[in-house]
RNA sequence: GCCGGCGUGGUGGAAUUGGUAGACACGCUGGACUCAAAAUCCAGUGCCCGUUAGGGCGUGCCGGUUCGACUCCGGCCGCCGGUACCA
């Protein structure tokens, strides 16, 4: 007979609301531990299976840190801002709010019913007035500390939807819905300057135990650059212009120079010959977006201005071009090409014949650029320099003459904040008509979203929120000035940015959280979600933090102790699940067939939680197997617990048992859940082959169960042990090191690497008693006949290599 | 393009610091139970040759280092994620 899943989910799930099983203890002599899962966004197709996988994943890790003594908190809650609730409202004219709302009550019921351990008094929800005046509070913060301000920033307006797109809404230069043509234009919006914090973003990576590879893109993003910046003059004007390059050293290579086609140096200096092919230029590069243009883009174009630029350092003139293989937003917006020495510049110039001249020995510049070091030819004063000691003597040289200087630039930009949409946090701005602007004061936050029957694009490229009068237009008392509220809204990377803060005291109404419970908590100690996190998001709650942290408001400079990523589940196909590819699994048609305890095993011993694996309805059915298994071996045909379930052990159990508390509690300590089960398997093998059940064994995997199937492993407890207490809060096995090893162990003789025999020894026995017994063995000896050993290597425990020939 | 990751049986995957490749599971084959089937329990299962004993081959491809390479190095090929306004 197999168990019940529908019955003990309901009623362990409805013992642990009546009894607040899991909400934060915070007693103070127990440590504490914050495990995390990135909050999600509440879309309209309800929960994913994808979803469960990193909630299970740190479920696991709360349910062992209860189980060994530590205060846990585990918070869920809504990241409910974004794009699909206002294309919704757009579509029906329905209030993006309500329909928010219900998303979020259909995915609050699919994940409690998946019985993860969270305290749901902690629940929080950015689009709560109460959570985002907070979020609003530090935006205030921002510009008071001059971290935010506003500049002219092109966006994607598409005039017949009389709308800004998203990048993913354009489609080949045309709107994703209607095909309409989209352009890039340039609006007034706010910034926040997290490049002033690159350098520590960059360093403090060093403090995080997170993946290296996570890492490592954070650090290419950020992408710091030593390099130099130098001013070219103009031929026949008063116009200059400033490159930055990572190699100074090569200016004697520079043959001409480019500018980005954005740049408004082009106009005053264009020929009148030159000017209508760099119009039409100009207005081609203007269709294309930063990607397009540069990488995949490998056939690169460009036209001449007509104008020479002079090379400060040996008067030579330049050829100026306009390339959109050169970014306005990235160094200074114009690049002294040395083709000989740079990949793209060797390309462009050999496309349009452009002079390549080498200045550095090594390579053959005839038929590619040569990047690497090598003694400098062909340049003056660094004649004969390698690069570093060129670098050194050319940025000396610039800086003397007042032509340049050594300059470290970063490919990060700042933080594009605003967003003309009107489901978003509004910025908390008001613009005067004396020309002021000034953030609203904290007393009147939260400035909160008007409700509105139609949500309506401005027509302007402006939010939907600027066609609401009443609610744009404000005098202020005291002084009867007129003002208007700054339309825009915040990115959805807002909320997220410091949620996990509010999580620790969600409901405090005077300030975002109580320095003391911040003091307590933090960092979080594991944070898990999906790899697509990797920058953005990691990197934006990142700079938050440490601004809140120079506040002095957070105790951490860093926000996020452990990292980890899941990878994605694939549909059966092995494509990602998606409507269109009709492969998607519905959670909820899971839990209703095997039961959520099996959903949890399954998609934990898939394989690795950072795998991107395909679903299989088999590999879910054998998870199913395994539970009824472990049933069965405990619980007879009626439903009562087994008599060979008993007080005696006669040890047949005891290695495997005291091997298996080690390797799960490593494993799952670990995140490697697939391996921990593996072993729970190994175990209950192990134990259908045994005559008794010792009884301290049979709980201690019950223990190591409940983790992973909390429902099944609270009824089974609740069967072995008569206790009425949930197994929550039992305490974890431990385990015996002298128990973990059989005294004999096999090793493998080998001859030039290949096994030819075996033999069981003491786990004792020296290095030469090996080896005398490896020469000894028979079929060592049948096989070495008539050849000589040149040398025998011996590992102890495990083998003895023997080289002959 | 750039950044990051991954390629192991029929399938998902496992394998400390380089030391028995394929743990565990799915699937498949056989047996037990059954009138029969399902379920369950037990056994087998990398591929090729061989009746057995045993031998050969084998971790995407090519090459290297080593007594020994899934693991380290060089060069390819393929797939996946991110790429700044999707979440």
């Amino acid at each position: 007979m197999s168990f019940n899943h529908q019955t003990i989910e309901q009623k362990w799930q409805d013992i642990w609301e009546k009894n607040q099983t899991f909400r934060t203890t915070e007693d103070k002599n127990k440590e504490n531990f914050y495990a995390l899962d990135m909050f999600p966004y509440p879309s309209g197709q309800g929960l994913h299976v994808g979803h469960p996988e990193g909630y299970t994943a740190t479920d696991i890790i709360s349910r062992m840190k209860r189980a060994q003594g530590f205060n846990v908190l585990h918070p869920m809650g809504w990241d409910a801002f974004g794009l699909p609730a206002e294309q919704y409202a757009l579509d029906t004219g329905n209030d993006p709010a309500e329909f928010t709302e219900q998303n979020i009550q259909t995915f609050k019921r699919q994940i409690k019913a998946l019985g993860f351990s969270y305290d749901w008094d902690r629940e929080i929800n950015t689009t709560d007035p109460d959570y985002y005046k907070w979020t609003q509070w530090i935006f205030t913060k921002l510009v008071e500390k001059d971290l935010a301000y506003e500049a002219e920033v092109p966006v994607n307006w598409c005039p017949a939807l009389g709308t800004v797109l998203a990048n993913e809404e354009v489609i080949d230069g045309k709107s994703e819905r209607g095909g309409h043509p989209v352009y890039r234009k340039p609006m007034k919006q706010w910034m926040l300057k997290i490049t002033a914090y690159a350098d520590r973003l960059l360093d403090d990576l060093e403090e995080v135990d997170w993946p290296e590879h996570i890492k490592d893109m954070q650090r290419n993003w950020i992408g710091k650059s030593e390099g130099a910046e130098i001013t070219f003059g103009i031929k026949d004007s008063a116009e200059s212009f400033t490159v930055f390059t990572t190699r100074p050293d090569t200016i004697y290579g520079a043959t001409y120079a480019v500018l980005a086609p954005e740049s408004d140096l082009v106009d005053k200096i264009t020929s009148a010959e030159q000017k209508e092919a760099v119009d039409t230029y100009r207005t081609e590069a203007n269709k294309k977006s930063d990607l397009e243009r540069t990488d995949l883009n490998k056939n690169k174009t460009g036209v001449f201005t007509g104008a020479y630029a002079v090379n400060p350092v040996t008067n030579e003139e330049m050829p100026i071009w306009i390339a959109d293989y050169v970014l306005a937003s990235y160094g200074t917006g114009a690049i002294m090409a040395v083709p000989a020495h740079d990949e793209r510049d060797y390309e462009f110039a050999e496309k349009y014949n452009l002079t390549i001249r080498p200045v550095i020995k090594g390579g053959d510049t005839d038929k590619e650029a040569y990047t690497g070091d090598g003694e400098h030819i062909n340049s003056d004063i660094l004649n004969g320099l390698n690069q570093e000691e060129a670098i050194a003597t050319i940025i000396a040289y610039l800086k003397d003459n007042n032509i340049g200087e050594s300059k470290t630039t970063y490919r990060l930009r700042d933080w594009l904040f605003a967003r003309q949409r009107y489901w978003g946090e509004p910025i908390p701005v008001i613009h005067w008509e004396d020309g002021t602007t000034t953030t609203v004061p904290e007393e009147e936050l939260p400035v909160t979203l008007p409700k509105t029957d139609e949500i309506k694009p401005s027509g302007t490229g402006e939010s939907p929120l600027a066609v609401i009068e009443d609610w744009v237009n404000v005098v202020d008392e005291k002084t009867g000035m007129k003002g208007k509220r700054d339309t825009n809204t915040m990115p959805q990377w807002a909320g997220s940015s410091w949620y996990f803060l509010r999580f620790i005291d969600p409901e405090n109404p005077d300030q975002l959280a109580d320095p003391e419970k911040l003091k307590q908590w933090l960092p979080v100690d594991l944070y898990i979600g999906g790899a697509e996190h990797a920058v953005l998001h990691l990197l934006y709650a990142r700079f938050w933090h440490k601004f809140l942290y120079d506040l002095g408001l957070v105790p951490t400079k860093e926000p996020f102790q452990k990292l980890y990523n899941q990878g994605m589940i694939l549909g059966e196909n092995n494509e990602k699940m998606s409507k269109s590819k009709g492969n998607v699994v519905n959670p909820d048609v899971v839990v209703e067939e095997y039961g959520a305890d099996t959903l949890r095993l399954y998609e934990m011993f898939m394989g690795p939680l950072d795998a991107a694996i395909a679903w299989s309805e088999d590999g879910l059915e054998g998870a199913r197997k395994f539970l009824d298994r472990v049933w069965r071996l405990f619980i007879d045909e009626d439903g009562k617990v087994r008599d060979r379930i008993t007080t005696y052990d006669d040890k047949s159990l005891e290695v495997v048992f005291h091997q298996t508390v080690k390797k799960v509690t490593e494993d799952y300590e670990n995140l490697q859940f697939n391996t921990g089960i593996s072993q729970l398997m190994v175990f209950i093998n192990a134990a259908y082959k045994a005559d008794g059940l010792p009884l301290d064994y049979v709980k201690g995997f019950i223990k190591m169960l409940a983790p992973i199937a909390p429902h099944v492993s609270e009824e089974l407890w609740a069967k072995v042990t008569g206790a009425s207490d949930s197994i929550s809060y039992e305490e974890w096995p431990s385990y015996d090191e002298t128990k973990l090893v059989t005294d004999e162990v096999t090793v493998v003789f080998q001859i030039n690497g290949k096994v030819r025999s075996k033999a069981q020894v003491s786990k004792s026995i020296t290095k030469d008693a090996l080896e005398e017994l490896a020469l000894a063995d028979s079929r060592i000896q049948e096989m070495l006949e008539g050849q000589t050993v040149r040398k025998v290597i011996v590992v102890p425990g495990k083998l003895v290599n023997i080289v002959a020939n």
